[in-house]
Formats: C-alpha cells, structure tokens, sequence
DNA sequence: ATAAAAGTACGACGCTCGTCAAACTTTGAT
DNA sequence: ATCAAAGTTTGACGAGCGTCGTACTTTTAT
C-alpha cells in the first residue's frame, strides 16, 4: 500500500484529464460532497453506492487529475478538495459544476 | 435522411449529457471553433481529423445534449453554438472551457 | 438526365472504463 | 498476540464509445 501517494503539480493539470475525471457521476458527487464541506474527508464517510474497490479507483482518478488530495490519518484516507488550484487553473469550471442550479440537473 | 432533426429544449438539458458530449476532444474542437466563429459553420468546414461519418455522429451528440442547433442550407447542414442558452442552464461551464487559459492545457 | 457534393445510416471492430470479488497490507484497539 | 477496520491490488467481466468503410439519400450543378 503506497503511503504517499504522488499529487500532480499546478503546472501539471491538463483540461482533458480533469473532464475526463469529473464526467463519472459517481465522481462528480465526491467532487460535491468535498465541495459542500468544510473538513476533510475520510474515502469511506463519504455517500456514494459502489464497492470499496471501485472507490478506491474513483478516487485515484482524482488525485491523479489534481482535483483532491489525499493524506493517511490512522487507517484512514482523507481528502480534500483543491479548490484554490482548480480555480487558478480553470476559473470557473468548479463553479459551474457545483451550483444548485447545475446539481438539479 | 432526416431534413429537420429534433433538438432538446431548454427545459430538457442535461449536466450527464452535456459533459459526455464536452469530454470528447474532436467535439470540444468543434465547440470551440464554433465559439470563435461569427458565423454558422457547415460541418464539412471544420477542422477536425476524422472522417465524414464520425463526423455526423459527433455533430449528432453535440447537438441532442443541446450544445448545437442544425439547419440544412441546400447540401450543407449548418451549425450553430447554443451559447446564450447554454449560459442560462449551466452558467460559466462553456466559459471555463473556451477560455484561452484553459485550451492551452 | 446525369453526375457531383454533402451528409447520413448501418454494421463492425478495438479499446477503455466502471464495476466487482477475493486476497492482501497497514494501522489501531483489545 | 489477536483481531477488526480501512483501503489497496489484482484480475476479470460487460457495456459503451470512438472509429472507419460502404452503401444510401438528398440537393445542386451541368
């Protein structure tokens, strides 16, 4: 089990792979869920229906799309979403996604 | 060959659709040029590296996640950005993707 | 009338993605 | 020491997507 797993960097983040992350439902409510809250996160808190496993995939393609990162805590995975970075990055596309008014839809 | 092909209404867009129909890099270029463009644009005058039929099916998804309207002129089949309308449902989402900034990733 | 131009429709093919179960690892509690 | 909790890894499977070529349709030009 790799215990610090690699963030991509600022410079790093690349549209086609951020998209390609947030398209997954399952994804985007992460995305959601870390977006509505104000502390970490642990990778089994949060309300999605999938297997362990295929969370752990989720979330993987994530952090490797520099959309959340994520850091052990005892046995536990936190995560957080990089808000400020995708921001900077991609002004606006954050916003877009998790207004009321694009959720209802 | 449908002459007059449906389009969703407003009311009937969809954030799933939309961002299955905006992952695609050849649709994002197609987007794109439609953006920067002043005019409408027939679908064999775009740049894209596909050939015809794959052509008509990605006009096809821009167009039934409401991202596009099509009309026939003679031969050719016209397209245009449903920017003002996509605004009102997903406000900022084109933006993020059009911005300079964010083509250059 | 004939032919060219512009797309569309239809299969078909490969590849990728989301999903899961099972086995494993690491940490923390008893 | 043992055991439970929380994730990870691996391999597998099925579905869907992007792609193409070929045949077809509709319109326009000759």
């Amino acid at each position: 089990m790799e215990r610090t797993p690699s963030h991509p960097q600022v410079s790093q983040f690349n549209l086609q792979q951020v998209l390609e992350a947030l398209v997954d439902p399952v994804r985007r409510s992460i995305v959601a869920q870390l977006d509505a809250a104000d502390e970490d996160i642990a990778c089994g808190a949060f309300d999605i229906a999938v297997s362990k496993s295929t969370a752990t995939h989720h979330f993987k393609v994530l952090r490797e799309a520099g959309l959340i990162r994520q850091h052990y805590v005892g046995t536990s995975r936190m995560n957080t979403l990089r808000r400020a970075e995708m921001d900077e990055v991609f002004p606006g596309l954050l916003d877009a996604l998790t207004t009321p008014q694009a959720q209802g839809r």
